[in-house]
RNA sequence: GGCCCCUUGGUCAAGCGGUCAAGACACCGCCCUUUCAAGGCGGUAACGCGGGUUCGAUUCCCGCAGGGGUCACCA
């Protein structure tokens, strides 16, 4: 096989979505696997709603999820340049070529005419479609339309009663009649190719080998198809991955939840982990083991595997995969990520004293296991925070620890002895929880969960010797005599 | 609506004519932990329907149904 040469190309109108990150994992494990080229260029065609901070965005993502690449936007190469509005004088000859042969015409109806005529159709029960209204315009008709103003487009004279065959690596052969597709636009009015042509035109010119993309394009491939063949380019292959579907089984989108990636990069996941996730989305790796890094994941990649069903996004499942990359990350990883979090909450100040600073990474270590994504920090680790702890709502197990007869003992027994400690650490809280216990003969849940909830207002939270250690005695005693008068309605024992 | 794709548990999925139909997430239970998680062990749960082909269909073929995508001077 030649030297496979793949691509990402995203259009910068928006952040990188979950569905894009996919394609371009595909494409990176697709071009590792076999020692190819993975190329990244912009398709920013869309005056409208391109913005170069979407590119930017998008690139900082790509990196991040730890995608490199070997030629095209940042790294330069021999076919640049990478960005389809620097490229529109390479364009241009393909689309005189076209014209001049006949294959593609200039149209000089207007959006308003082709909208109307499109009303036109569909309210006579017909399919809307281009009528081909300016197929065989004479010259001197369209000579007349351009001495009026008008700005055509190029349209692609899609001839009648063909078969397109694509012989898709995934999905199989796959035929598309070209009487069902009407003469579509490859050169707006501004002279800027459309996305199908400019798509065709630099895949071919860049020897791209394989094209790897969402299903979403299959129905497309059949115009490029047709403008591969008018041109004489070597047609690549084509292998189009199934669609990423949201909780409600349509295609993934805003309303339902983080779909880009900077989202969940701030909200706390990794990417080695968010990298496994979507691996794991529309492919599946021989074997049974799930958990796999990059090595491992481009060396057991391959096209066989990929699924055709669509996948919805199980978020859990993610959380799930993010909470095992974080068990093995260094704590100051960890840290890093949660401090936003705990500053936006407002939970911390934004400069910290190195004591400060110090505690606060004690409390994160004894909350890690806890953390699905760091953005949880501020719920699993709200117990260390504030002079008081109000009682959770719809805590069912806190108020059943609360109406044990022995909390009010448990908790003022500890309230006394703890305010005799100016600090403690995690031996002294065993030994003083052993004595609490021993002295009103509670162990167990009866002792710990009441300590818990009296301290946290909550029966869940960080393992109770850290939570103690790391309040300190005197907040401690704060928070419990705090619970024994409001938890208990007890003025005093 | 036309065209195209898809259809194994709630979700991701293995399976590529003969299996007690893997595994993972979630869920439930037990163990461990003097608490909460984590962890360990176990459990509930699936081949959309109807026709063929075949000695035998989850697997191959054809319908149907359901879901999705696409029909732009967006990509």
């Amino acid at each position: 096989m030649a030297k496979v040469r793949v691509r990402f190309a995203p259009s910068p109108t928006g952040p990188l979505h979950i569905g894009g990150a996919r394609s371009a994992l595909f494409n990176w494990l697709f071009a590792r696997h076999y020692g190819g080229e993975l190329i990244v260029r912009i398709e920013d065609t869309d005056l409208e709603r391109s913005a170069p901070e979407y590119e930017a965005m998008i690139l900082d993502s790509l990196r991040w999820l730890g995608l490199d690449w070997d030629e095209g936007i940042d790294v330069g190469g021999a076919n640049g340049p990478y960005r389809q509005r620097e490229r529109l004088e390479i364009y241009r000859p393909f689309a005189a070529q076209l014209l001049s042969s006949n294959a593609a015409y200039h149209c000089f109806c207007s959006e308003e005419e082709l909208e109307a005529e499109r009303r036109a159709l569909s309210a006579a029960g017909e399919l809307p479609r281009y009528l081909g209204k300016c197929r065989s315009l004479t010259a001197a008709e369209r000579e007349r339309l351009c001495a009026a103003g008008r700005q055509p487009v190029v349209r692609f004279r899609v001839p009648e009663g063909r078969v397109l065959l694509v012989d898709d690596l995934v999905r199989g052969r796959v035929e598309f009649a070209s009487d069902g597709i009407g003469d579509f636009i490859i050169v707006k009015s501004d002279g800027i190719p459309t996305y199908n042509f400019a798509v065709v035109l630099d895949d071919a010119l860049m020897g791209i080998t394989h094209i790897l993309r969402g299903e979403e394009h299959l129905s497309n491939t059949p115009r490029q198809l047709l403008i591969y063949q008018a041109l004489n380019f070597q047609v690549p292959e084509f292998a189009h991955i199934s669609l990423i579907l949201g909780e409600d089984r349509s295609k993934m989108s805003k309303r339902q939840g983080a779909v880009s990636v900077v989202q969940y990069r701030e909200d706390g996941y990794l990417p080695e982990a968010l990298v496994n996730f979507l691996a794991l989305l529309g492919w599946s790796p021989p074997g049974e083991r799930e958990i796999l890094d990059r090595r491992e994941l481009v060396s057991l990649f391959s096209l066989e595997r990929v699924s055709k069903s669509p996948a919805v996004f199980n978020l859990e499942k993610l959380q799930w995969m993010n909470m095992n990359y974080l068990k093995n990350a260094p704590l100051s990883v960890i840290f890093e990520l949660c401090l936003p979090h705990l500053v936006r909450a407002g939970l911390i100040e934004d400069r910290l004293s190195p004591g400060r600073r110090a505690w606060l990474e004690k409390v994160v270590d004894s909350v890690r296991a806890k953390l699905s994504y760091c953005a949880q920090a501020t719920e699993v680790a709200a117990a260390f925070f504030g002079e008081t702890a109000e009682l959770a709502d719809g805590d069912e197990e806190a108020r059943l620890a609360l109406a044990e007869k022995t909390a009010p003992a448990v908790i003022s027994s500890l309230r006394e002895k703890a305010r005799q400690f100016a600090e403690w650490d995690e031996e002294t809280v065993r030994q003083v929880l052993k004595e609490v216990g021993k002295e009103l003969n509670v162990k167990g849940k009866a002792l710990l969960m009441t300590v818990r909830v009296g301290v946290s207002g909550r029966s869940h939270g960080p393992d109770l010797t850290a939570l103690l250690v790391l309040l300190g005695p005197q907040m401690a005693a704060r928070r419990l005599d705090y619970a024994l008068k409001n938890f208990l309605n007890r003025e005093d024992d």
